[in-house]
Order: C-alpha cells, then sequence, then structure tokens
DNA sequence: AATATATACCTTGACAGACGAAGTATCTAT
DNA sequence: ATAGATACTTCGTCTGTCAAGGTATATATT
C-alpha cells in the first residue's frame, strides 16, 4: 500500500458511512468495496475497521445485525440511522471544507497583501 | 476552530514546509500565516507546531538558527534543507493522491461493473 | 486425511501525532 | 501596575491506527 494513512486518517467513519448509505453491509465486504474502489491502493486494517464500528454503533450513527447465513462465517451486518446519514451528510460538508483549506495551506505562494 | 483535526492531521509538516519553501521564517510566524491564508478558519497549536518541527529537524528536512533580534522576544528561525525540498514535493504528491482516493471512496454511488 | 486459502469476526497492547495546560521571557499599550 | 501581544518550551493525556494474535466455517488442493 502506497498512501499514508495518516492522510487517511479520520476518514475512516466516514468511508464506513458512505458505504452504508446505500444498503447494509457488513466489514469484510466493505473493505473488499474500498480495496476495489481504490484499485488495490488503500485498505482498512481489519483492527481499525471493526473498532471504527464501535465507535459508529456507540454514537447511534449505526446499529449492527447477525445475518441469517445458513452457510459460511457468520456476518455482522450494519444499518446506518438517521443520525448517522445526518452524521455522513456534515462529515462531507467537512471534507470538502479541509480539501479546500488544505490546498491552500500546502501551496507555496505568497499572500497577496493590497 | 471549526474543522476536526484529525482531517488536518498528517499535513502538519507539509504544511511548515510550505511556508518554508520560500523563506525561512519562525513558529509564530508560520502560525500567523496559516491563519491569516485560512482567514481564521485554522491553526496549529503551539504544541503542535513545536513537536513538528521537531520531528522535521531530526528527519534533516529542515534546520534552525537563532535569531540576531536586538529587541523583543528571540526567535528560532528554520530553513528548509534540500532533503526538505524534495520531502515536500513528495508529501504534496502525496496529498494528490490522497485527495482523488478519498473522493472516491466517501462517494456514496455503486461501483461500475461491467 | 491433511493443508492451504478465502471468508468473517474479535481483542489486546503498543505507538505516534495532536493538544491542553503550564511555564519562561520580552516589549508595548493602558 | 496590569494586560496583551510576541515567542518559545516541556509534560502528560487522549485518540485513532495497527501489528499480532486468536476463533470459526467452507472450499480447493495435495
Amino acid at each position: 500500500m502506497s498512501i499514508a494513512s495518516d492522510l487517511i486518517r479520520g476518514h475512516t467513519e466516514t468511508i464506513i458511512l458512505a458505504n452504508l448509505m446505500l444498503k447494509d453491509s457488513y466489514g469484510y465486504e466493505i473493505n473488499k468495496a474500498i480495496q476495489q474502489k481504490t484499485e488495490n491502493q488503500y485498505e482498512l486494517k481489519e483492527a481499525t475497521l471493526y473498532t471504527a464500528f464501535r465507535r459508529l454503533e456507540d454514537a447511534g450513527s449505526i446499529n449492527s445485525y447477525w445475518g441469517d447465513e445458513t452457510t459460511g462465517a457468520r456476518r455482522r451486518y450494519y444499518t446506518i440511522s438517521k443520525a448517522g446519514r445526518e452524521n455522513f451528510q456534515r462529515l462531507k460538508a467537512e471534507w470538502q471544507i479541509a480539501k479546500t483549506l488544505i490546498d491552500k495551506l500546502i501551496t507555496e505562494e505568497e499572500i497577496n497583501h493590497e
């Protein structure tokens, strides 16, 4: 993996919520989706993923239930709550602001005083 | 301050280096520049700023010297080294990649399979 | 039958960066 | 005198990440 995770840090929850906006999903599937979307440039480490689920659930952004798999390993599915959807929109908006801010801050140009 | 610092985390060093690309500077001035550039939407906390200086100096990206102020508080100036300039370019490039990646990851759209 | 690989989840402990809080010191304005 | 701006420093805490370990089921290979 090439991208420093400190650059993604702080986006973990947003990324998870984004994956739950369309449909319920579970850890393994979400992580596979991330790898696909980024063409293997990024993946969430399992420990990071599952601790983020805990945080999101404690905060009321998501709810979980066990899937009824009759075969294969059991899956814990997550649903995004109303609060979670609002939270997601807020996080997305913050990202837009942060993006502009960082772009501004790493530009090695003089500020235009007049 | 409005922006979650976890979103800026990982950019502290890049931001400092960007400020040193044009001219030598010191902590207080760099922080003022950041506040100006972002119209007070962001500032580095002192402890964050000064520990970042230590890291950058230990890594050989910057060097420091005491200013020869005859008045006012003493200032520790920092110069960016050749390695620091290269480091900065690398960090900037990483940011471009991370930006695209994050945008992709927080989009609540289905991946287009065909 | 044994082994490897993929699927799927979980916990513990360590680490690194951010930061609140506190301190030191100089100069200017009230 | 006092407050506020300038300027730097150190200590201790918190939070998110992650390496390392574990559990369990199903399929493919040897």
